[in-house]
DNA sequence: CCGTGTGTGGCACTTGGTGTCAAGACGCTC
DNA sequence: GAGCGTCTTGACACCAAGTGCCACACACGG
């Protein structure tokens, strides 16, 4: 069998030990809290050795970041995929949108990662500075898309800046209660309120490119 | 002299070695970089022992982060201190200005421990979290001026949060020009794109919340 | 002079995280 | 199928961060 259906054994192997590892170490961490579980026994649980789950995940803290990575790739990819000429408020709404919707896409279990998150202070340290750095890629990307210089203009960096800002809003209310609030919702109203910054033109660019008006 | 002159001794020398050890520690970290620097080579150049120096900080993250606190308090302390009619943008604006000037004030050696921060991943994500304590701070404090119910209005921790972002750009700019670039000039930009939010009254629900389905 | 209280150092200990090495599983070629 | 390179794993030693514990020194008040 020298075919390639897709992706190697090898890789799968390697796919199936971290969604062991990621499995065994968010059951525990729910459960006892994340100071109180040691990395000994979520190995011992997901039946490898301690040397095997660093060189899955960089940190303890990362086992839990990691499993909301998506969100970050997800949300660049949408607003690369957003048409050019819509308004950066409508666009990175739709961003911001995607990744709260694959978080709570495949169970309520994102539900109980993002709460233990942000009550763990040194996984919300963590998951900040992820945050961080889909930042700078929402700011190249918007740069890009505006034709701006994102080391001159202030615009693309703050406006990356206040769609993060509306996103862990979102995310805090939408954990806070459970799940019981709406996330689209949730969303809609923030951006309601960023809106006016993002899509105000005179707070962009001297030079007066970005002939396109709202 | 059995008077209390302000402070009691046993404070006095509280502060001289928790001056000490941040002294010794800002050095060696500028020097060699976070990670090169161990607790121990501190506290030999502070001459004290290890165990004290977990007495005066949480973690070696805090020496360098602790040495900031203070902007975070003189920024709440400076909107609580606004005018109450003031624009949100104004006051948040002044907020964030006297930190970057207490920040400029004391020497240069601010913006090294910046610097510092800003490259360092453990302390950047530390910071970040410090951050968050800032904003929460903030939003209770501007729902306060507003008289808005910041649990039911996400205005006053959406406006928190783009002043942080703003603050933030600031000193990244700040820092990444070696401190060439003017604060209050970089603070005047970034407030410039996202005060159209800041003072946008439809953004805010005073009553009846915002109807609209998604 | 003697209790008391506080700050300190020293030490052992747990835990997170890394470097290194030998052994096993896999794929490939002959 | 034998041999060979590659990749992954487990085991061990090791370092650094951080904590608990206890004994000691010093200041203070009776």
């Amino acid at each position: 069998m020298s075919s390639h259906p897709e992706a190697s054994l090898a890789q799968r192997k390697r796919q199936l030990v971290s969604n062991e590892l990621t499995e065994a170490a968010l059951q525990l961490l729910a459960l006892k809290g994340f100071d109180a579980v040691t990395i000994d026994e979520i190995v011992a649980t997901a039946g490898v050795s301690k040397r095997t789950f660093f060189r899955y995940f960089a940190s303890k803290e990362d086992v839990v970041v990691q499993f909301l990575a998506d969100m970050g790739t997800g949300m660049h990819a949408e607003l690369a995929a957003r048409p050019a000429e819509e308004r950066p408020s409508v666009a990175l709404q739709h961003a911001v949108w995607v990744s709260m919707a694959a978080c709570g896409d495949p169970s309520e279990k994102a539900l109980r990662v993002v709460q233990l998150i942000l009550r763990t202070p040194a996984l919300h340290a963590r998951f900040l500075e992820r945050q961080a750095q889909w930042r700078d890629d929402l700011t190249t990307e918007l740069a890009r898309r505006l034709e701006l210089d994102p080391d001159t203009d202030l615009y693309p960096q703050l406006a990356a800046g206040m769609a993060l800002t509306a996103f862990g809003a979102v995310l805090q209310r939408w954990s806070g209660s459970d799940g019981a609030e709406d996330p689209a919702e949730l969303t809609d109203r923030a951006f309601a309120v960023i809106a006016p910054a993002l899509d105000a033109v005179e707070g962009r660019a001297s030079s007066g490119h970005t002939p396109h008006g709202a």
